[in-house]
DNA sequence: GCTATTCTAAGACAC
DNA sequence: GCTATTAGAGGGAAC
């Protein structure tokens, strides 16, 4: 159905009554109006169009990957495996040619589908959408990196605790809650996904230092 | 490893030296030692265990579904998928044949695997997990309820903008935002998940409304 | 009180 | 700027 949507506006061209005007019926291209179109395209992506003006109008005729069509316009894989919904091209993996191969779709398509009623609706609503995620994707980091330091807090206070009544002596860590004034025991680093930055807390006092990493 | 673990735990019973004295070698129920044991379960599920203790100890011995394990001990699909983890029995769908088997899990190994340090570490924490969600779900529902309503606005006004622009002027749609006073035109209802009542808004001064519908 | 699918995010893997 | 697989989480449908 998307499909003939896209062939009827494909053409500035309408088949003849009686059909056999050769000129009329030939595929053409559907900006300048050439009959050297890329048959190619036309017979995988169901788009009329000639290589001049696929470099002329790159909004509308740039490929972009599979990955780059989910990242930019929010599409799931189930979208974009349907060829029927995003017809697509396959060539071999830039990377390697024994990979899987790179799947290409065509921009003016992607965004039609995108910005339609089925999907998002406007590119504002995509946008609105994108920053949604952005904030949920932090959301959850922070969140992430405070359970993590409170468990590590707790983990450590419970070794510290363990090793003072299993009356360990021998090394450095004997004894490390006894008194008020002490070198600080510093637990394992966590990074702080935020800044990229390890934090430590003391197993003994809880104090807790910053430090950034090479 | 767990298995190993259960085994141990499973007989109130060690093998002779010799390994010779059928009375000592044969399976008994964990809990009374009798030797009238639910061999279906020892195989399925590793477990040692007669009819009438099964009924005894329903903490410990009663059956729950993969759903029920997921939802109530917040367990995941890997988890109950791996038999070594978690044992289960597959006894036919309950609501139809043909559907999926359903699946079974013995209540104590369920709760012996989510509260070890493999899983949440106890039961508070896993009350916590509870809540964390609860929290998590109900900030969710709240967003998309807003989202919702706002796009509702949106879409009302731009129409009623239309229809005024195409100068619509029969039936009772017509001319609704030409002056102050007027019916309410109200726009399609939106459901709030938290209260169950509907709101609706009037296409034209923006006024809601919140009803209970039955 | 039934399960599999879908969606999103993220790291590993393809050779 | 490569893709398929995995995991977690949630709501809706049926093998």
């Amino acid at each position: 159905m998307l499909r003939r949507m896209r062939d009827q506006k494909a053409g500035p061209f309408e088949p003849g009554i009686n059909g056999l005007d050769s000129r009329e019926t030939q595929k053409r291209c559907r900006e300048c109006g050439t009959l050297e179109i890329d048959f190619k395209w036309l017979e995988a992506l169901g788009c009329q169009i000639c290589q001049t003006c696929k470099d002329k109008f790159p909004d509308k005729y740039s490929l972009l990957t599979k990955t780059e069509a989910k990242e930019d316009y929010l599409l799931t894989d189930p979208e974009l495996k349907d060829p029927n919904l995003l017809p697509h091209l396959k060539k071999p993996n830039p990377h390697k040619s024994t990979w899987n191969d790179m799947m290409l779709y065509l921009r003016f398509q992607v965004e039609e589908y995108a910005f339609s009623d089925k999907k998002w609706g406007s590119p504002e609503a995509l946008d609105e959408e994108f920053t949604k995620r952005q904030n949920e994707t932090k959301r959850r980091r922070e969140a992430k990196f405070k359970s993590k330091l409170a468990d590590l807090k707790r983990r450590t206070r419970v070794d510290a605790y363990k090793r003072s009544k299993a009356g360990v002596t021998g090394g450095s860590f004997g004894d490390v809650i006894s008194n008020g004034k002490h070198e600080h025991q510093w637990g394992r680093a966590v990074e702080n996904p935020e800044t990229g930055a390890t934090v430590k807390s003391c197993i003994e006092c809880g104090m807790e230092v910053e430090e950034l990493e090479f």
